[in-house]
DNA sequence: AATATTAATTGTCTTTTTTACACTATTAAA
DNA sequence: TTTAATAGTGTAAAAAAGACAATTAATATT
């Protein structure tokens, strides 16, 4: 028994997948080996397969490129424009990955031909994967605002001045040192190391580290990053 | 040209509809029709058609079941396990929609057998539609801490005890009045009208309505309409 | 050895926002 | 006119957020 007169489609998986190189964000784009478009940047995408979840495709398509499995990464949404795709409709499912730049395993996608791009200096993408990453972008500083995804763009050990200027970077504005370092030592999800970043200062930054615990517990919890007049309006 | 190689899927819209009575909130379901599950309870939903978007789909089918376009309803997720429908396979888009339930035209729906049941004297729906709706109230329960949705629920004037109620029902808590009040109005999204719905009071109630320019422009902003120790953990 | 340089670290006061809390006003019904 | 039932309103205390700049630590330079 099946639902024999109705159409299938095409479902696709869509990966927006944002890093953070200490200055810039970063997305990680390929350039498509095959038609249409080929040559052209794009997102990493791939089909649903008969046996798989979408989120299972999407952990398989970030595997593929990526090597990283266990990664911050959530559904974003559904993009289903007919002639979204100029062979034949496909609807694609967006989803949004957050990860440490340097956990980012080279020799693995090299068959995709990647590329980190900043997301200010974005080459022209395929079909609508452009219009993806601005509404990743907007959602992101949306959530951002309030949860503390963002520690997913950083390695384990990561210094004040680092996380206050991903911060800066996402909301493009400068925020106070003392009250940012007051804000997000209160949410209490930081442990201090005993070491220190001496890379960008002679003084050096003292590390600090996510307390795993609290992080998870306190990860749907409604917290305030950023100064109120720089809270983004929210999408939709 | 075409993907020839790739295995193509049903994709459905489930219609997730939420309503308030003034004292609790509703959910529009249908009894199918139709196997599997015939005469159970379920979402309102149907096949995407090859010739149109997943919201055009949605909108569709809230009309076809209401009677009602131009709604408030947005996308919340997909649901996609390979085994969700016991027929065939099945990725299911669920839409959420919030009517005033006045508006709600019985004489269009009588084909689906629907009705409104409180949410907390759900039946058994089909499939994984219960998980769908428990996913939806949490993060209608999220959304509406922030963002002035509930209105479109309500009639077009309401008063001030009818709004409390509403939020005091979502959050299943007690708010303080004058607070409340107070928060509400300094949104500057209602404007107080002249007369008095005297239904559930010897004193009577002044109406309030959304001003609308002032609505739409600061509905993406956030706002706060409930007391912080009622607001709930975000979804994921 | 002293000094210069560079970025990290730290505290207080003011303003704004939120919360806690209880009496008066209005009108229909008895 | 009394009663009953819900609507409407203000203030003070607490908490959170914002504005603001001097000191510290370590290295590099002279």
């Amino acid at each position: 028994m099946k639902y024999s007169s109705q159409t299938r489609l095409l479902v696709a998986v869509d990966c927006i997948i944002f890093g953070f190189d200490g200055t810039d964000y970063k997305l990680l784009l390929i350039q498509r080996g095959f038609a249409p478009e080929k040559e052209k940047w794009s997102l990493m995408g791939g089909f649903v397969q008969p046996e798989e979840s979408l989120d299972e495709a999407a952990e398989r398509i970030l595997k593929q490129l990526t090597g990283l499995h266990d990664v911050y990464m959530e559904e974003m949404q559904a993009f289903s424009q007919p002639d979204r795709d100029p062979i034949e409709r496909v609807i694609a499912v967006a989803y949004v990955a957050l990860i440490d730049i340097e956990k980012y395993q080279t020799q693995i996608n090299d068959d995709f031909h990647a590329r980190w791009y900043s997301i200010k200096e974005l080459p022209n993408l395929i079909f609508d994967h452009k219009k993806m990453v601005e509404i990743a972008l907007t959602k992101l500083r949306y959530k951002a605002a309030f949860h503390p995804i963002l520690f997913e763009l950083l390695p384990e050990k990561f210094t004040l001045p680092q996380l206050q200027a991903m911060y800066e970077g996402l909301y493009d504005t400068k925020i106070d040192k003392r009250n940012f370092t007051r804000k997000v030592l209160s949410t209490k999800l930081l442990k201090k190391e005993n070491d220190k970043d001496k890379s960008s200062s002679k003084k050096g930054a003292f590390y600090y580290s996510l307390d795993e615990d609290h992080y998870k517990e306190n990860f749907t919890n409604i917290h305030n990053f950023i100064p109120r007049n720089e809270i983004p309006a929210g999408v939709e």
